[in-house]
This record gives C-alpha cells, structure tokens and sequence, in this order.
DNA sequence: ACCTGAACACCGTTCAAGT
DNA sequence: ACCTGAACACCGTTCAAGT
C-alpha cells in the first residue's frame, strides 16, 4: 500500500499498474495476488486510507451546517496529494473500516442538527460523491494542463470566439467562468468546491427544515 | 460514430477499443486515425451526440426551479441508455456543439430565473457533474450486480451485521438505505437521483435569494 | 504460505508502405 | 486522402512449478 500511494502520488492512479508496483517492490506482478485479489482490492485499500485520515469532529447541533462544510473540506484534502485516485472511489461502494468510521461519524452530525433519517440516508452518499468527482475533475484537468500548457488558453479562446448569436447567455457569462487555477494563483477550484458544498448542504438544510 | 454506439451499449466502455471497433468496421485499428485523433475523440463525439438528444425548454421565469429539475432528468434520460459513457464525460470538458448548445439553454432559464450570472457560471458545471456521476455509478453498479448477483445481499448482509456499539447511527438508518434497485422494482435510483437534484436546485435558490 | 516465469488475451498509438 | 500490416510498449490475471 506504501509503494503504491508512492506510485499515484506521482504519476496517478494509470501509473499504478500491478506490474509497475512489483517492479518497485522488486518482484513480479504475480506474486503480489498472495496478497491483494486483484488491482481493485489494492485500490480499496488505498481509499480506506484515506478515509482513515479525515477528522470528522464530534456533533455540536446548533452549528450542524458548518460541520458538513469542514468534512467535506477535511475528505477534499485528505484526497487532493493522491492525483486522481479518487476516480477510484467512483467504481465501487467503500466497504473498509475507516470509511464507515466516517460515515458513521458524518450521520452523527448530521442526526445531531436534526435531519430526518431517511434524508440522512441518502446525504452520506452525496457529500463524498461531490468531494470525489471535485477532486477527481480537478486532478485530470490538472494533469491535461501539465501536459499539454496551452490547453487552458485554448478553452478560454475557444469559449471567448463562440458567436455571441448563437450563445447570447454564454457570451453574457464567459467573463464568470474560470476554470480551476485563476492565472494570478488565487484558488479558484477551491471557490468552484466550496460552492458546490454550499448547494448541498443549504438543499439539505431546505429539506430538513420541510421534515 | 453510429458503430461506437452499437459496442457501449451493448458492453460498456470498456469494451469499446480502438481494435474492437475496427473489426465491426471490417478494418484495421490503425485506419481509425485517418477519422478520429485518438479515443479521447471519438468519445467527445459520442458525448456530443448524447447532447444533441436533450430537449432543453425555451425558459419560464415563474418555473425556473421546476426547469432545472427537468433539464437534469432529460440529461439523464439521454444517458442512461448508454451504459457508463458518462464515465467519458469526467475526463474532458466538454466543447462539442451541441453540448454548448445545451449549455447556453440552460444559462437561459437560470438567467430568466434571475439566477446572478457567478452562481449561473458555476451552476452548470454542478448540473451535469451530478447527472453524470449518478449516471455513472449507477451503470457500473448495475454491471457489478449482474456479473456478480449476490453482490447486492453481500452488502447489505455487511451493513447489517455492522456492530451497533461501534456504528450506533449508522445502524439506526441501515433500513433507510437501498442502493439503486429495490427488489420489488421500484426506481430507488430514480428518487436518489431526484434527492441529489432537489439539493442542487434548492440550494441555488437559496444563494439566489442571498443575492 | 508465499513466490516465480511464462503465458494468455488483450490495450492505444505509430509508422513505413501502399492505393 | 485514406488504408494496411506490423511493430512498440504496454496491460490484468492465471497457472504450473517451485521453496
């Protein structure tokens, strides 16, 4: 699990390949199916680690929102050093022991602040979803721009050229949108993230307060 | 294109090579390259297709709220058919005609709706991210199911038998979760879907209100 | 129980050579 | 402009054979 977090931290979740990973620990891709059933059990084992590093502080009701914001902030960080592992996290429901500590410890809050159970139910999907699908967008694009530099003044020329005709709202906009890294270095995915945390957890707040 | 479809539909993405393709055209993998640039685009192209199918309504300001919802489900419908190539729709943003066709509708019922043109930018990244996902997830969670049947009630049996002392809330709420697909047939992915979209549509709402 | 080499059945993409 | 066969540099997983 070490040389594999070793592995997707720098080159990301394609780098991990079973042979590239027994080619670090000096062995051969086969020997390490004594150890894991296959890559998606590896895979498992790394987000549970994960999971396992994301505080989840103990519920104070009157500030229920607030502590959803900073789960969602605290899983954010503990997925953004590992690239687009969190891709993985989008193939198979979690299942380890630090993910249900974290999800037990999520439902905690979130009963504490008074959200009916069957809202509850659903909403410890949503949260880590968005976070998931945040950090994995965020990573891809990331790496798309290490690779290719001008893609990212290509979209915005791309987006900047559509005829205003055709577009009017888009064109009306364009000037709103700015993908993932503002070029001044202010963290415009972490304003894209903590919007999209708004809308859940304000829905989530609409609904509960509907019973 | 048409060919691509034949293969995603009937064996998901994974099944769609460059190789396998090629043989349902009587070709060779490398005369693809004389139509596409590489795989990447040829997924845009059928990403772009699935666009073109979604009927997006000329904008009701007093309904723009029920709009949204209808967008969503109509995006959703246009995928659903496809297995998960809403998996291709994570790793690329989007440029083809049609999607901005798509996305420029849109923008014209969250403007009409007087949704300020910061949150309407970043709202429709949110919108199709969270159609995407569940479409996703979904599909690869309906394959999981049908390779492996007792998948299913191998996690629920997991959840249930999940030590109260340790998970307390989680067991409290056990009974309230169904991943996807009841038993008795009922569209459970249907009213997660719904769940995720109310929180979208009243959260915006609820910035909206803000100014 | 753990490891090994070799094999099986695949990938996406490139490229020189053709028509 | 479009197509081809062959090659390059990879994959995950299995399996008989070893220690």
């Amino acid at each position: 699990v070490e040389a594999a977090f070793a592995i997707v931290d720098a080159e990301g979740l394609d780098g991990l390949s079973m042979r590239r990973l027994a080619q670090r620990l000096g062995t051969g891709a086969a020997s390490l199916y004594a150890h894991v059933s296959g890559r998606p059990e590896l895979l498992q084992l790394l987000l549970d680690r994960v999971a396992a590093e994301v505080r989840v502080p103990d519920p104070e009701p009157a500030r229920w929102q607030d502590q959803v914001r900073e789960v969602g902030h605290a899983l954010r960080d503990a997925l953004l050093p590992h690239r687009d592992l969190a891709g993985a996290a989008l193939a198979n429901i979690p299942t380890g022991d630090n993910t249900m500590v974290f999800t037990e410890r999520l439902l905690a809050i979130l009963r504490a602040g008074g959200v009916p159970d069957r809202l509850a139910a659903m909403f410890i999907d949503k949260l880590p979803q968005l976070v998931v699908v945040d950090v994995y967008e965020g990573s891809l694009f990331g790496q798309r721009v290490a690779r290719e530099p001008e893609y990212f003044a290509q979209l915005m020329a791309y987006w900047q050229a559509l005829p205003p005709e055709r577009f009017p709202n888009f064109a009306a906009i364009v000037g709103d949108i700015s993908p993932m890294e503002e070029a001044d270095g202010a963290d415009e995915g972490e304003a894209r993230f903590s919007f999209g945390l708004d809308l859940l957890v304000l829905g989530l707040a609409a609904l509960a307060a509907r019973g």
